[in-house]
DNA sequence: GTGAGGGGGAACCGCC
DNA sequence: GGGCGGTTCCCCCTCA
């Protein structure tokens, strides 16, 4: 028996037919025994080894190189990195895989990798190899999900002006599992644990639990860095 | 009563 | 080795 992995492909991008533009078939009791995001995650391993090759690294060298010494920060907003989608490249830069960063414009392509599959193997290790030392930090991360309508699915601003945004009950599970391909994790990401660190944010301010369900909000400085970085893209 | 979501403590990990 | 930024586990609470 065998069952057609597609469906959960274009579940877990949420954004339909066309998104990742491939239909993957598994033994159905693959998917009867393991959780849908565990298969999911093997079948995204699998893909990697059969597709990264050496190349990946070097695409990732390619990438520009902040500047040592900034703060995290600064660092973060000075990078102006080259093309394809230059509103987010300050966050993709050299820490988003490649396929990631042009997700918008692939959205219309078919045959690649799936937009949120990352093509490195840990970002942990990105910093080593290109020897920036600069991290992608999750707000970071929510942020460029935020300004990609092709996520709006799973995340969306309510609304944009005041930096309160909410995640999708539904698609919640699969933002978190893309922040943790993003980050290389050895388990899968899921809410729970995405919210755990988004309460952390609450301590050094840079975001807010808003009493409302699955709510929070960017602090007005943060929110003024990211919308500033943003603007610095165009 | 139940499940989903929220809150937080604590230990742990990897990177700089 | 210490700080940072999470990650993971666990327990408890609130609310629909």
């Amino acid at each position: 028996m065998w069952s057609v992995l597609g469906c959960f492909v274009d579940g877990l991008t949420g954004t339909g037919v066309g998104l990742c533009g491939m239909v993957v078939i598994v033994p159905v009791n693959v998917v009867e025994t393991q959780s849908d995001l565990e298969v999911i995650l093997e079948f995204l391993e699998e893909y990697y080894r059969q597709n990264s090759g050496e190349n990946v690294d070097k695409v990732y060298l390619n990438a520009g190189v902040p500047v040592d010494g900034a703060s995290c920060e600064q660092r973060w907003v000075s990078y102006e990195p080259p093309s394809i989608k230059p509103a987010l490249q300050p966050f993709l830069a050299h820490e988003a895989p490649p396929a990631l960063s042009q997700n918008t414009a692939t959205l219309s392509g078919r045959q690649s990798l799936p937009n949120f599959v990352s093509t490195t193997k840990s970002t942990k290790h990105q910093s080593t190899a290109t020897g920036s030392g600069r991290k992608l930090r999750l707000f970071h991360f929510l942020f460029e999900m935020l300004e990609d309508p092709a996520m709006a699915h799973c995340v969306s601003w309510v609304p944009a002006t005041t930096g309160v945004f909410r995640f999708s009950s539904r698609n919640k599970d699969q933002l978190a599992a893309l922040w943790g391909q993003r980050k290389g994790n050895k388990r899968p990401m899921t809410y729970q644990k995405m919210s755990r660190a988004l309460r952390n944010y609450s301590r050094s301010g840079e975001i807010f639990k808003v009493k409302k369900k699955l709510t929070y909000q960017f602090s007005p400085n943060t929110l003024m860095s990211l919308q500033k970085c943003h603007r610095r893209g165009f």
